[in-house]
DNA sequence: CTCCATTATACTCAATTTGAGTATAAATAG
DNA sequence: CTATTTATACTCAAATTGAGTATAATGGAG
């Protein structure tokens, strides 16, 4: 940082994110082993607006909400880059519903790529095998160390420590550190076991991806931005499945109503659903509430049922 | 977002935060005007680093806690950046403890930028007379529309809204619009009114600062960051007063340490403080805490003493 | 040495918010 | 008309919060 200017490279990675009946999905390219990216044009005014017109020219849908994620400059990036240069990648959220995907791209459930994030089917707490496999290959890596131990304690909820659902770039960090995802293997990292279950991605997409989940299940608690994801109406129920497709936990209906219903930011339709059992009524997120998303506070029940 | 790289120039601007006596500070160029930024250089591994460097290299003092805020490319930005390219800016917020500025640059109170942000000093809730010139201001620019009036309302805490001093950047972005700050006379916006006090910056270095703060203000409520701004050891009532100085508003002393002493993050060092009154213990933060910043939760209690 | 101003720390208590259930209502499928 | 399914309404104890009051330990003034 002093003087000089110098050649880069510049851009923008997208995480577009989808949820459909009870899938939280995200745009991959065709084979699901990379996130969709492309340099930044001229033409744009802005990053986000580049963005945007991208991402609708690809889709033809609109993109409801934006969200700048992080950018990246290492050199380890620059393989793409000029040869004397650097190459910075900017990476974003946008928030969609899903529709047939045009050309060389397809929607992806994301828990395919994170499979120890979704535990919406435990029931009794018996870990899973693959958690069971991971645990194993975690506890190799820390191989007793106190301060390893804790960090995997305090990112998977192990210990008596409870788990938190937002960590999901964290887990995926000390996965890819005991080396436990395919990528660690492919950038020459040591193993501490099988890996895990999970398909990798390209470069260190998949970890852009973990930053985006984590972002998003931390945003949900605090800012009304899930229904961009759901349809014009939509009943409480459609509303609590899909922030549990999103947090991954399952949560109590009647708490969730409470909360959901004294927030004043739904008005009812005057319609119902139809289908078995007792009809339920139709919400539409208050129009206003959209407008001041980013000042206009949310607030989410905790986990289970 | 489709074909060919072109020329761009990148920039790292920095937001470094320290807390001396009560008095959050922010790092600027020696007449208090702007940021301090630079060029990103080629010898830098990663952003991060670059940004590390730079800062330590510059005050003499390590940079405990970085954070990176944004990255903009508006073309409004490129005036510096090459003919035909673009400019990139991207942001940090950093946290420091205060030292000696060395050469063209100085600390400044961040309330000098931000008058209105620091409500410390309140007490039976009349508004002050720059606040009462401010709501005139904003009243002028609503106009009794709907829209423009609920914004104003939730961003400023008015008709029975609550403040919340997350809302920094909101509240910038609406003065910024109505025409009441410096930089929008600057920019060729209308004014309604004039500008309500508060130092201007260069550019939108003033929009930088306002999303630092916001960050940071949010950040210290689930994170503990504060005590990268405390010294080693400090009692239960500088580590308020530091929240406090952050978030511009008293709290309650018993809740402050109640909360503060059920969450496991101090440890106490066995000694005092001494002075006026009786003798505080002293606390050090525990030094796991460090290692595990960004998976650690904190709790703070809400306003007013 | 005593009293006072000053700050720290310990308790108290009501109001609210949460977590976890149970009970009742309104549909559809056979 | 009965079982099944989903919606919605209530209940209740536990935990957390907001706002105080009471007591303890200093240094300084007289």
């Amino acid at each position: 940082m002093a003087e000089g200017a110098q050649t880069i490279h510049a851009e923008l990675i997208a995480v577009l994110v989808a949820v459909t009946q009870g899938v939280p999905r995200v745009l991959t390219l065709a084979d699901g082993s990379a996130l969709p990216e492309g340099p930044l044009e001229p033409t744009h005014r802005s990053l986000q607006s580049g963005l945007r017109a991208w991402v609708e020219q690809q889709t033809h849908h609109p993109l409801g909400y934006v969200e700048q994620l992080y950018t990246f400059a290492d050199q380890a990036r620059s393989a793409k880059a000029p040869p004397e240069g650097r190459s910075i990648s900017i990476s974003y959220l946008g928030l969609t519903r899903e529709a047939a995907p045009q050309g060389a791209i397809s929607w992806q459930d994301w828990y395919r790529y994170f499979p120890w994030e979704d535990r919406r089917g435990e029931n009794k707490r018996e870990p899973t095998l693959m958690e069971a496999r991971m645990r194993e290959g975690l506890a190799r890596w820390d191989g007793g160390d106190v301060t390893r131990r804790m960090r995997v304690a305090s990112a998977f909820g192990l210990d008596g420590v409870a788990w938190n659902e937002e960590l999901v770039l964290a887990r995926y960090q000390l996965l890819y550190e005991a080396g436990l995802v395919h990528e660690a293997a492919r950038d020459g990292r040591a193993a501490h076991g099988e890996p895990v279950p999970g398909t990798p991605m390209v470069a260190d997409h998949r970890r852009i991806l973990a930053t985006a989940i984590s972002r998003l299940r931390a945003k949900i608690k605090y800012r009304p931005v899930v229904f961009e994801l759901l349809a014009e109406s939509f009943s409480l129920l459609d509303l609590q499945r899909c922030v549990e497709a999103l947090a991954g936990q399952r949560m109590h209906k009647s708490n969730f109503r409470r909360v959901m219903e004294g927030q004043n930011l739904l008005e009812e339709t005057g319609k119902f659903t139809s289908g078995p059992g007792r009809p339920a009524k139709l919400f539409r997120f208050r129009e206003a509430i959209r407008a001041e998303r980013d000042i206009t506070d949310t607030r989410l029940p905790t986990v289970r049922t």
